[in-house]
RNA sequence: GUCCCCAUCGUCUAGAGGCCUAGGACACCUCCCUUUCACGGAGGCGACCGGGGUUCGAAUCCCCGUGGGGACGCCA
């Protein structure tokens, strides 16, 4: 039987970062059994679900390189079949109607509470031999109740959790249709899993309490029981649980922060999976390794710390050309025209080792194309009065010379050895002039980079 | 409250009863490299939640406790 996964959120808010794991393990499952991926936006939630929320979730997906091979499917477009299975189930007997009103369900809930029990409805509509139902209300549309069996358990083999077994005695009959005749969330999953024949549903576990009720509904209808993989939360850098108060932020505004999506894949496949000690790994990698077993149950912490270095690799490793192409647009977000000064490529490749974010490597750059902001304290260590002679006759030196890095070297060299100087000596106030900082690539490059004019042009406003 | 789940360095994790004096990675510290800062290299610090069992032997299996989380919607 071939592999069927499915990545299923609800368009009420972007990709988060959780989400993108939970679609990241179901899409390398599918891609490690040559399976399908299938991609489902549950938008039944009419109030909450928004286009601009699926185009984000859409976005994410698509920054990440999570394709898919199915859908996305609406469950909006899916409401006929829906109802077509309700009223199957209403047919069977395996359904009924419950014409309680929202009121005194909560006042029920509210008594339950009170009495320490674990809040369900009790049954009050449920039609049963020899019982008297209560008298229908006028006006009311009813709400449908899926029938849950009464007694015995639900036991399935979570392929993360191990088995877990719930008895049906904690279960009600759950609303599957709205009082307008809408289906509700657990339906429309059941019905959906089960037509698009799902074989792993692979999802966040705060869906485990809703899985009995699940696997009562398949087997209602006679469907074949998919295989259950839930997998634990991720926590905030602080520890604290994500939620958008606090620290849920979209996949895209880690490019927006100056990620790459091989960086955030790689840290998001290695928390809560592991492949021995395997920390850096390609996507082809990953999906040929991937399995459900090494799946951590526990709840896992976000550490931006290690994706950063994660993402420093992967700047190192990355395209110069694709960088060029990604820095450059940074630059314009910066203001910062690079049309005019020295070639992008070059003087990225002499900074893509120094950075952890593209951003910080965008930003460390723009003094090759605009004056440099001048760091004071950077100044005042290393521009001392008794090294301008040395400058002054080094710019002398420099305008003799063919502009390369080796020539330049050997300017500093003799300046250094002429005056019996150690080499920072004459580097450092130059890398101030120059960079404005007192850190920087080799000095020596980064002028021959820069161009002679400007070099002279930026030693000037100190040494003249 | 009821039910369900979880528990190894600060963090992510390895660990399937002896390979564990508990391994790796991030972070941190030291040293080396060096033209500053990074990069890179070599070291270091640092953990099996507690208590009972089972066993010749437990981080690993069982029970209890503690702590954390999740679920209990005409949300998904």
């Amino acid at each position: 039987m071939t592999v069927r996964t499915r990545f299923a959120p609800s368009p009420t808010g972007f990709l988060h970062i959780g989400g993108a794991r939970t679609a990241l393990f179901s899409w390398a499952y599918a891609r490690k059994h040559q399976g399908d991926f299938i991609l489902r936006i549950e938008d039944t939630d009419v109030a909450r679900s928004t286009p601009e929320a699926v185009q984000a979730i859409l976005d994410g997906m698509n920054w990440l390189g999570l394709s898919w091979d199915e859908g996305p499917f609406y469950q909006m477009q899916r409401m006929e079949r829906y109802k077509e299975v309700i009223q199957k189930l209403l047919d069977e007997g395996k359904a009924y109607h419950c014409y309680c009103s929202k009121e005194e369900l909560d006042a029920l809930r509210e008594s339950q509470m009170q009495q320490n029990l674990k809040p369900r409805y009790d049954g009050r509509w449920r039609p049963e031999l020899g019982k008297e139902l209560p008298a229908r209300p006028e006006g009311v549309s009813p709400v449908v109740r899926f029938k849950n069996p009464q007694t015995g358990n639900v036991v399935w083999n979570d392929l993360v959790k191990g088995q877990i077994s719930i008895a049906n005695e904690e279960l009600d009959d759950l609303i599957i249709a709205r009082g307008d005749g809408t289906p509700t969330y657990n339906f429309c999953v059941v019905v959906d899993d089960w037509e698009m024949g799902i074989t792993q549903v692979i999802r966040g576990d705060d869906h485990v309490n809703n899985t009995p009720r699940q696997i009562n509904m398949l087997v209602a209808l006679g469907a074949a029981i998919p295989q259950y993989a839930h997998l634990s939360m991720i926590l905030g850098d602080d520890g604290q649980k994500l939620s958008k108060r606090h620290g849920a932020v979209s996949v895209m505004q880690y490019d927006e922060d100056g990620y790459l999506p091989e960086a955030v894949l790689n840290y998001l496949g290695r928390l809560g999976w592991s492949h021995g000690d395997d920390e850096i790994f390609s996507m082809e990698q990953f999906c040929a390794w991937f399995d459900l077993d090494h799946i951590t149950p526990s709840a896992a912490q976000f550490n931006t710390e290690k994706l950063k270095w994660l993402n420093a690799h992967y700047i190192k490793q990355a395209d110069i050309a694709r960088l060029a192409q990604d820095i450059k647009q940074r630059l314009v977000k910066l203001e910062v025209d690079t049309t005019a000064g020295p070639n992008l490529t070059a003087v990225i490749q002499l900074y893509r080792e120094r950075a952890n974010t593209l951003n910080e490597l965008a930003a460390s750059v723009a003094y090759f194309y605009q004056k440099p902001a001048i760091d004071p304290a950077a100044v005042e260590k290393h521009i001392t009065p008794d090294i301008l002679p040395i400058i002054k006759a080094m710019v002398v030196e420099l305008a003799k010379i063919e502009w390369t890095t080796e020539a330049i070297h050997g300017v500093i060299e003799k300046m250094v050895t002429e005056n019996s100087l150690k080499f920072p000596k004459v580097a450092m106030p130059l890398r101030v002039m120059i960079t404005g900082g007192a850190q920087s690539p080799s000095i020596d490059a980064v002028m021959a980079l820069l161009g002679a004019e400007e070099v002279l042009s930026r030693i000037s406003t100190f040494a003249d």
